[in-house]
This record gives C-alpha cells, structure tokens and sequence, in this order.
DNA sequence: CGAATGACAGATTTCAATATCTGTCATTCC
DNA sequence: GGAATGACAGATATTGAAATCTGTCATTCG
C-alpha cells in the first residue's frame, strides 16, 4: 500500500518531482526531497536521470508535452475552416496558458523559472507549436482562404505577434480587464493579413 | 572646478544616478552612492527625491523619455506616406531598443529591472508610444492606406504582436541571426492587416 | 545479477551576527 | 532664511561558519 512497494519508475519520479516542485519551488526543491517523498534513497533516482538538471529537464517536457498535445486535436479539425482553425487553435492556446497561471500560480511560476533555464527544451516546444500552425496556414493556403507565399514563415509570424497572449513573461497581464478585446483584436488583424 | 563647486540640482542628481547604476548595478545602487559621488551628503540628495524610489523612478523616466522623443519626429514626416512611416516607426523602435541593449547591456538590464518594478511610469510610457502609433495609423485611415474602424485599438494591437522586437524580456534574441527576417515578417503581415 | 543503499568529497545554501542603508530632523553654515 | 549636514532609529544587505545538497561508488540486498 505505501508507494514504497511499489516499483520505481521513471514516471512515478517525474510524479514526485512536479510535487516537490508545486510545494518548495523551484529554488528549493532538491533531488533528496524527491526522494524522500518516494521514500527511496536519492542515489535510486540518480539511477533513473542522470542529474539534477536532467530531471528538471524531463519533468519540464512533460509539462509542455500536455500543452502542445491537447492543440494538435485542432489542427486536424476537418469539420472547421482553417480559418476558424487558426483562431480556434490561437484561442485554445491562450486559454491553456491562462488557465495553467491563474489555476496553480506557483507550479506556474516555478515552471517559468525552469523553462527560462532549459532553453533547449523550449525550442523543441516552440518548434512543435510553430509546426501545428505551419499546417493550418498551408491548409488555408490550398483552400485560397489565405494568401501566403511561404507558410512556414507566416506561421512563425503569427506565434511571434501573439506571444502576448502565451509568452508566460505576460503572464501577470493575463487577469487585466479587456485582455480578451485586445486577444480577439491582435487576432482579427493577423487574420486578415495572411487573407492579404 | 570640482563638482562640488556647482549647485546641486535634480538633473545634476540623475545623472550622477545614471552613472551609479550603470556602475554598480539596481540592486548595490544606493543613495548613499549618489551623494559619495556628487560629493555631498545623503541628505542633501533626499531634498530633492522624496524618496529612493522616487529618484529610481525619475530616472527611468527619463531614460524611458529619451526613446519616446526620439520616435515622435517620425509620426509627423510628412514626406513619407502613412504606411511608409508606420514601417519606420516599428523599425525605428527595435532599433533604438536593440542598441540601448547591445551597447551597454549592464545599463540595459538595470534599466530593465527598474522597469518592472514601476508599473505606472512604463504604462505611461506605453500609452505616449501606442498615442504616436494611433496618430500614424489614423493618417493612413483618412488617406485610405489603411481600413480600420478604431485606430487607436488598431494602433494597440500592432504594438502588442510586435513587443518581440521591443519589450526587454526579448532582448536577449535581438542578436540572433534570422531576427531581421522575422521583424519584416510580423511588419508585413501586420501592414497588410491594416490595409484589410 | 541487477536494483537499491548510504557514506563520502566537494559545491551550494542557510542563518545569524555584523555592517550598511534609508529616511528624518535638529543643528550648522553661508 | 534657505540649503546642506550628519547623527540617529529602524529596515535591509553582507558575510562567513555551519548545514545541506549533488553526484559517485563500493557495498548490501533480494
């Protein structure tokens, strides 16, 4: 019944960890609380990931994973425009960012803090996110409801002007009143752009 | 001849504060600093800012101001068409922002610290640039360069998708090479939103 | 035999004492 | 008399000794 007897796997430590993380931070979460909330030895988790690092690494991916999986449903939407896609995915985007920041403020904020120090990482996930738009503008380049020469380039165009509304260093701006207008007003604009 | 021999005046105080800080940082910045180098006493410093946070303020402000100034002359040249001066505007703006950062980095990130902790000066800020930007945007709309029903909103949005290239939590990917690319990339696809 | 342990060295962090700073104001100086 | 000073109380920052952590590895355990 206690954790301890069941078998430790990479999984149940990157479960540990995200906790240790929401309870002490990320300045003050060691490997030895992991652990201890595991009710194991540190040196059994070095077992599993290799360093500290590591470990902030992988259980940083798998945070990001959850975001970039549940947006993937919408770039193959068939029974929506990609019009419609592009704002719905832009939508779906937002509202995952805001609600991670406004439903658990602090395992948010230590997530921001890991993420600025994983730049790796964070390519990888911008690459992935860039790469779900690139098909929605390219998808609405065949269907002529946009004009675009080279999507790949437009869909980063697009996720650059909209960091506003999912960079986490705009997190604190996300609560505002009117944010919601100035979203839909960003949006309307880029739309109407790539429609040229 | 020596400093000491002139009347101390607020601008005389900000300036020794500018080179202060440039010196030792925002956070190792202190009063005392000021009045060591100025060659006077602290309390002499305290009856012209009320307080440390007031003379951080004033000097950020009008760090803040140089930028703001500098952008105004664009908004009323009339020798170039709305479009052409929106372009030069944004241009304009990374660029000052791009060298403020490049040239002296130390006095860049102070600045930037200084800045998060003032939120009512860098609002004010923000309005007297997005306030330049709405004037551009409003000429395009009566020439017909531009079809937007709400410049000012018009003018916020294109501030808000262009603050990758030139709000300070981007400041360390204005040297990245492809940069330049991405700019026009936004630049364009905004104009073209403008245009409707 | 492979998984887990815990003692260990060196690096990092904590904590409490010590020093410095902020902001005030009675006094000095010109 | 108005500007400047410097002593002062309370708040904040620095410092270095002690505690904790990271990462390794010889040993134990099943």
């Amino acid at each position: 019944m206690p954790p301890t007897s069941e078998i430790l796997t990479a999984e149940r430590i990157l479960e540990a960890t995200e906790e240790v993380l929401r309870r002490h931070g990320p300045a003050k979460a060691t490997v030895v609380d992991v652990a201890r909330a595991l009710g194991v030895s540190h040196g059994s988790v070095y077992r599993h990931f290799r360093t500290k690092a590591a470990l902030r690494e992988a259980v940083t991916k798998r945070w990001l994973d959850r975001t970039s999986e549940r947006l993937a449903g919408i770039v193959t939407a068939e029974d929506r425009d990609p019009e419609q896609r592009l704002r719905d995915w832009l939508a779906a985007l937002f509202a995952a960012k805001r609600h991670k920041a406004g439903d658990d403020p602090e395992l948010f904020a230590t997530y921001t803090v890991l993420v600025e120090e994983l730049g790796g990482v964070v390519r990888e996930h911008i690459a992935d996110l860039t790469g779900q738009l690139t098909r929605i503008v390219a998808a609405g380049t065949e269907t002529g409801a946009f004009r675009v020469t080279d999507p790949a380039a437009a869909a980063r165009a697009v996720f650059q002007a909209t960091g506003r509304f999912h960079d986490p260093c705009y997190a604190r701006e996300w609560t505002a009143a009117g944010v919601d207008e100035e979203f839909t007003a960003v949006v309307d604009l880029l739309v109407r752009g790539l429609r040229g």
